[in-house]
This record gives C-alpha cells, structure tokens and sequence, in this order.
DNA sequence: CGCTACGTTGATCGCACTCAAGTATAGTGG
DNA sequence: CCACTATACTTGAGTGCGATCAACGTAGCG
C-alpha cells in the first residue's frame, strides 16, 4: 500500500559557513553565539541595494542595465524586532524582498494562538504575487531580527514578470517548490510525533542557517523555545521538555535563544523514524 | 496581540450548479445521490480535447489557433478509481492536467498513514512543473473516481511559458493560491480541534464540488470516512463520531460514501469557534 | 446471497495540553 | 559594577482529547 516514500530536499550540509568561532572566548557557549546584528539604520538606506537585488535569486539572470533600471521602482525600509511589516486582514498590493535580516511569516487564530509559517531570509520575497479582486494579506509578516526589506507594487513587479519570462518562471519556481515545502509539513503535522516534528524542523533550519562552529552546527537565528512550538504546533512547555530531553541524549545543546545541533545523525534517525523498536 | 483575522476567500455558493434530484426517486437517500460517471474509455479520447483545453485556466486566454497548436502536445490517459497516476519517488518530468474525474493528491508515511493533500478536479493541473535537477515527485497522484488527464513534458511546458507570458502568471497565481490554502491547512491543523477541521473541509468541498439538492448542498463526489480522515490529520473512528454527531444535531445528512450539509450557518460556526461557551 | 469494504460504537490508553510554581539569563538603571 | 526586573526556560502534577483496539452493523457488488 505505501511505496516508495523519500525526501526530496538536498540533505547536504556542504554549503553552510564555516565561521570558527574561537575556543578561548567561549568554550561553553555561556552567552548566545548568535550573531545579534546591531542596527545602523544607515546599513539599510545604502546603495548596496544593486548588490542586494543581484543576489535576489529572480533577478540574477537579467543584465545589470535592467537591474539599474529596476532598482528605481524598489523603495526600502528597516523594521525593528518585533514590529510588523504588514498585518493579515490589511490591503495586499505589495511584494517584499528581505534585504537583511529575518522576517517571520505568520497567521493568527481565533485561539489567540500563532502559527509560524516560515522565517525568511536574505533574498527571500513575500507579500502579494496577485493582483486579484481586491485581496488581503492572509498572514502577518513580522521582523523577527532588525530587517532591511524593499518593496514593489505588486501591480509594476507583474509588468516587469511579463518582460522578462525567465524572471517569471523562477519566481513560479520558487513558489512551487514552497508549496511542496509546505505541503511536507501538512504530512508531518498529520502524521508524525511532536518529537519527530521538532527534530526535522531544527534540520530545517540547520540547513537553511546552519553555521559550523566547533561543537556542531549553529543555527545562525535567535529561535526561542515559543518560536519552535509555533512552528510545530505544539506549546512552549512542551517544546521544552522536546530540547531538554535532546539535550540530555546529546543531540543539541541550547541556551536562551540558540540551539547548536551536535548530533544531526540522531536527530535524522528521531525525525524520519518508522518507530521500529 | 492579535490583528485582524479573517478568512481571504470567496464565501459565496451561488456559484453552485442546482440539480434538484426528483425527490420521488430518492426522499430518504437510499442510494448514493453522488453521480458515478460510468467510464466508457472512449469517452476520455474523444477530440473534446479541445474544448476541455479552453477550458483549463491557465489556457483561456490563448488565441484558437495557439489552443490547436498545443493540443497536438498532449497525450491523454485514461484511470481506474484507485489507479496510480504516478507515486512518490518516481522521476518527475511531467505536468498532467485532469480532464474529467478527480484525483486525489496524497504523501505516504513511514507509519503507513497517508495524508490527503488535496483533490483535484476538471482543469486543475498536477505533477511537475520545475526542471530544476533531477526531481522526484514528493506525492503520489491517484484517480479518485474514473478521470481522463492529459499530460505534456515539463520541458516543453516551460517553453510554452516562456513564449506566453501571460500563461506564465496565471499558472504562478494559481500556484500561489495553492501555496496559501496549504497554509491555511497548516493553520488548522497546529490550532484547531478535529471537530473544527472536519467543518472546514466540508465547507470548503461544498464550496468547490457543492450541488444545490432540496435537502442541502450536496458534496458530489465519492467521499468515506476515512477520506476526511486522511484529509484533516484524524483517524477513520474520530471522522465517523464527528459526522454522527454532526448528523445528530442536523448538520449534514450522510451515507456511505456520501454528505449533504444541512445546516451550513452551523458548521461555520464549528469551524471558526472560539469557543466562547 | 454471501462476501467485502465501509461505517458505527464502546472501552481503554497515552501523548500532549493545561495550570502552576520555580530557576536562569540578559538586559536596565542606579 | 551590581542589584533589579523582565523575559525566557524548566519541571511537576493532573487532565482530556483523540488514538488504539475490538466487535459488530450495513450497504453494495459480483
């Protein structure tokens, strides 16, 4: 009855910085190893914008001329920790890239529970893609850290889609392959143990911010126990009890807002496990 | 703490075909009142194809002559009920469109339990839509009732994107539709109860596949318990013990493998409670 | 007309939520 | 620099929702 069942996502870690954190300075991580970007509110206004909309991964394969042209019809802003870019129920006719920093992508419930959708990165768009009907934002997008976005009109960026097919299908591209993301984490939600559900989301983010330092891969984010609850849909107590318990079989260590990964192998086999005891 | 919170889609059912059912025939609903299109495999090879073609979304606004153009790119397939049309793992280089039917798209777990993602109907589209690497499909696709789909290689799709801009952003809006009603699924399943899922997902049926019947809205198509299940993160009992109890407070009106909502305003309120007993 | 798949209902169990009290960390201002 | 406070984190005890196991009805098909 159930075939062939695979993860499709890259499993190599190759890519992630190697930033040697020095042995003396803290050797047992008694303060957050996560780099807390301190913000100069100038860091967002400079011109390195270019440079930003360059690496946005659409736009990597037009000429720099249209780049330059581009850049105009971007405006930037910066946001502090916490505060929110854009509320669900608001108007939609904008699109975001993060430019810096990292932006959490969030919807609301009657409960008054959150639930956490993604964190979003450098390079990272979001907002509104569409311009139908009169539509609202159906999630919250906050800065999780302090943020430099820039924003378009969803209205000029669907122009500019129409110019430039290839730009277009990488967009598509992008979004399709977030849909499957997403759709993986309905399957395990339905389907696996908070546990497991907490083990694969912590490889998630080693893969995405993961930074090698000498005790195993720090994930470069501050990430409380309530951020990791409201991505697993669990509560904070008990995502508590998940890391202590980690922590305790060797397979993190954590502190106030950090958590390095020291056993990606047994975390694997915790996150992918057919319980066969 | 929290904004505004609200569902982004159509609420509306006046869309909904009404095909009063003779109640001579059927007052009690022995029987399925769910049309079982009988497949005569001649009828899915039929030069309709056309017209079936205009009839795909993201293809309405191509000039005829394109329509005819494209047409002699597709090939068509026929599906039994419980057919694979491709499964998880296997070599992704394809992109299916459903022509007639609907087909269920699903992931597998290692448990053995499988997850509904969604069910497709006429003009939705499937399968691969990136080349990027060597993919492998993460779901398998699977003919729910009898379907005809036709299909075309990702390669030659994406020309056909890159030569129709047009095309290109209305596949990228339906995408990103997608994307967010897969959110919203996350939503409910880390903040809503069973209960509150199970309303949601026959509303948001009725909405989609809903036909006007005298006695309520009429979800056409073959539906099980364990269907619900599969789609809301539950097993097949906790499915059946919330039906009954729908059905008990008049809710719905059910059979095997079939539901009439009966009382709409009610399951809304199911699905959006607060509780505020 | 019997077989198979679907559906129902009951009893029991356990994972994870809730409520509660306490500890540790990091910023803050004196 | 250190007390002070706010916020994060931890841990325990009790509870309940929904899973599990099991047995039995029922519709529809061959």
């Amino acid at each position: 009855m159930s075939p062939n069942i695979g993860t499709v996502w890259s499993d190599s870690i190759e890519h992630l910085t190697e930033k040697q954190t020095s042995v003396t300075a803290m050797s047992q991580h008694r303060k957050t190893p996560v780099q807390v970007e301190t913000v100069e509110p100038a860091a967002c206004s400079v011109d390195l914008r270019l440079s930003i909309l360059q690496k946005v991964p659409f736009f990597s394969d037009l000429p720099d001329a249209e780049i330059r042209t581009l850049n105009d019809q971007f405006r930037e802003y910066g946001f502090q920790p916490g505060e929110p870019i854009y509320f669900s129920g608001e108007k939609a006719a904008t699109l975001y890239v993060v430019a810096s920093g990292q932006v959490k992508l969030l919807r609301h419930s009657m409960s008054g529970q959150d639930v956490l959708l993604d964190i979003l990165k450098p390079g990272d768009y979001f907002g509104s893609l569409t311009t139908l009907a009169d539509e609202l934002y159906p999630d919250t997008a906050q800065a999780h850290t302090a943020v430099c976005v820039l924003s378009i009109q969803t209205e000029a960026f669907r122009t500019l889609l129409q110019q430039y097919p290839p730009v277009a299908l990488t967009v598509l591209d992008i979004t399709a392959r977030r849909l499957q993301e997403t759709q993986e984490i309905v399957r395990r939600l339905s389907a696996d143990s908070v546990e497991q559900r907490i083990a694969a989301v912590l490889l998630k983010l080693a893969q995405k911010l993961g930074e090698i330092s000498d005790e195993g891969i720090l994930i470069q984010m501050p990430l409380s126990r309530d951020d990791l609850a409201q991505m697993t849909g669990t509560t904070t107590e008990t995502a508590s009890r998940i890391i202590s318990q980690f922590q305790k079989e060797g397979l993190v260590h954590s502190g106030r807002k950090w958590i390095v990964i020291t056993g990606r192998p047994g975390l694997k086999m915790i996150a992918a496990a057919a319980d066969t005891v």
